[in-house]
DNA sequence: ATAGGTTTTGTCAAGCTTTTGTACAT
DNA sequence: ATGTACAAAAGCTTGACAAAACCTAT
């Protein structure tokens, strides 16, 4: 940010037309710059400082009054930030501690709007959702600002998948283990498989493994994704995940399963965040 | 709401011609605007207060009183609040006519949030284009709202289309010929065909016949669409097209080409709006 | 560094016109030169540092201080030792190439994640959209290639520019005259407006001039820009062009117009490329 | 519409420091 | 050539002020 501070006061004063004194008083009284400093204190400016004073000028010429003007331009270089480093998790978290769901929305669909559903959900939700875990193991984040996250979460994604078990290509159930309430991390298994052509369906958190065979038959699935995060959820079931493979091709993903308990029952295991399980399993049978 | 609000009074009174007395009497007596306030205090109104103030100036200058204009323009204001018109392409026209791109986009984005892509191609945006055409030949719309409008459903469409070439379905390549320009249906088409699992390449609008080919061979296409909408851009190229046809599942479409000038090259017509002839495609080669 | 230093420094003051008192001064305070030194003591200087020397003068001269410029002129020697090249656009283009939709926006999301949209713009898109032509002009790719690019592109700047025309900011329209069909570089000096706070109007390629006239009153613009890549689409359009000059700030761009040309219509012509034309459209309005 | 008080905002001054080109003595 | 000195130009902070714009209440 002052990484470009290069001007002093004087020359951004000819170059904008703004006396020193104001620059000055537009930086103490609304925070419209922040320039750096030179060793002895001079204040360094860089190219976007010229702009924003520009369009500071350019709404007050307009008819804003000073205080607005720069709280309008303040708020524009939120937008520009937002163009600059996009992939960035923090307004969604934000959104996510006021409890905005406008606010979260707006977030995903700018992030929606400019990346693929994979970037988005590698570089961006998985990181996030990580961190709200975080935040809320550390008391800093509710159990209602968590569920919020989830489930405005789980709506955007379940949106995106819409129609994704239609089509003609291979076909794959994704399921969590009885007692395995999370189901984001297959949501987002099942959109890395929609945007690589798979037919997708979906039955949930907590789903009994019968349920899951049952579904797999009425698809002719060719795989079947059975999905756990906390350990020890898979560990009653190996007879019932052994009939399952015994059917169908069963892949085992997450950090609750592991590539040991995937082969002790015949298995798969699938490492990796979901964008990554979606193309390894890709590969596998494509 | 008062989200915007950054105008000081004079500034409305200057922009509307209403004297600052005038428009602080309005509010008291009428509540007709509630602008937000300064830390000192002062009035600030957004666009929105703009519009109001000039609705209800027409208002009494038609002769209504002004309580009345107040109550006119509060309860107009209540209508737009409550848009709840799902399959309707109003809102997007208006935005269209208003060259509003925040409002184009917000009016797809509701109907992509509600509706399937299938649904709101078939259903909105076909119909859309269409009545655009017509306002437009009609002298109602500008060239200029045209691509606007153009460009919009174009830049969503292409969005919903990011990543449509990866998967295992059977791949597709889709053009326009030489000299037509409306790529827009080949787009729609091919997210139709994505949502049937097919793998899509577009090479969009005005493309020689032999980039068709050497596309197809590169990605192994099942079939190739050549799609026109004008009569008679395809009459100078039968020749290329039976060579296409000879190498590849071809097939035409559209209001340019016909059933009997695709048999005449050994090719197959698909009738109907693109996710119908989605679906055919689909049909024929599944 | 100083390995062919023959200069003495009367003759670099000779050369640079800055007193050699002074560039003692600059060596000893900024260290901004390290000349070698003869038996006897002399400062020998090698053609580097006359380079330099009049890259801090011309620095000086616009306004910097010496000690910035100084700073400036050695930060500018170490970027070009290290010729890191992440800005490449050859996976772009390699994913052209391969008519790979999933790859070419994978390389767009790495570079949008990780520079700003101006630089990625500046220093990749504009750069392998002219590669694309040339090798195109040497039948090294195919038109579907180029269409393929284009439409990708396209429809990420399209994204990137979504809700351009929201905000208080000074409003824009852009247009590309009748006849010419590139609007890729419109949507790009857009984004650079965009990102300097400007409300932005894309009409797009081949809008008749009356159409932008309309687009103009409607938005109530601060300034249209009509560009034109190949030259000669303006020529039939003086009136017109001269008509719009009367009533907005029109500005002229691109190589297909010509600062002549703009001064006879009475327009303003901006040089370079879309987000050089951007800043100093800014500059031209702040 | 007026009166009387408040807020906003551009400007200025005083007293002191930093920066920088040049000059002088060694 | 070096080191030190110096003075003009440009900047910094604090505090204050006055005109313009706005407020409420009568």
């Amino acid at each position: 940010m002052t990484d470009d501070g290069y001007l002093r006061i004087g020359e951004l004063s000819q170059r904008t037309g703004v006396a020193p004194a104001l620059l000055r008083a537009w930086e103490r009284r609304y925070g419209l710059l922040h320039p750096g400093r030179s060793d002895g204190g001079f204040r360094l400016y860089g190219d976007g400082d010229v702009d924003r004073v520009r369009r500071a000028q350019q709404l007050i010429a307009g008819g804003v009054s000073a205080a607005e003007a720069a709280r309008l331009v303040l708020a524009d270089a939120d937008v520009e930030d937002d163009l600059d480093t996009p992939l960035a998790s923090t307004p969604l978290l934000d959104a996510v501690r006021r409890l905005d769901d406008v606010g979260a929305n707006a977030a995903l669909d700018r992030l929606l709007a400019r990346f693929s559903t994979d970037t988005v959900i590698t570089d961006v939700l998985v990181p996030a959702l990580h961190e709200i875990g975080e935040l809320w193991a550390r008391g800093e984040l509710t159990v209602g600002q968590e569920h919020f996250a989830s489930a405005i979460v789980r709506g955007r994604l379940l949106a995106l998948g819409r129609g994704w078990d239609q089509g003609a290509g291979a076909s794959a159930v994704l399921a969590c283990p009885p007692g395995e309430r999370h189901d984001i991390p297959i949501v987002m298994l099942g959109l890395g498989l929609r945007a690589r052509g798979w037919r997708v369906t979906v039955l949930g958190a907590d789903t009994p493994l019968e349920s899951i065979d049952d579904a797999a038959a009425r698809v002719g699935a060719d795989a079947v994704v059975v999905a756990a995060l906390m350990p020890g959820v898979l560990d009653d079931h190996a007879d019932a995940l052994r009939m399952l493979a015994a059917r169908r091709r069963l892949v085992l993903a997450g950090p609750g399963a592991s590539a040991a308990q995937a082969a002790e029952v015949g298995a798969r295991y699938l490492e990796g965040d979901p964008i990554v399980a979606a193309g390894a399993l890709a590969a596998l049978v494509g």
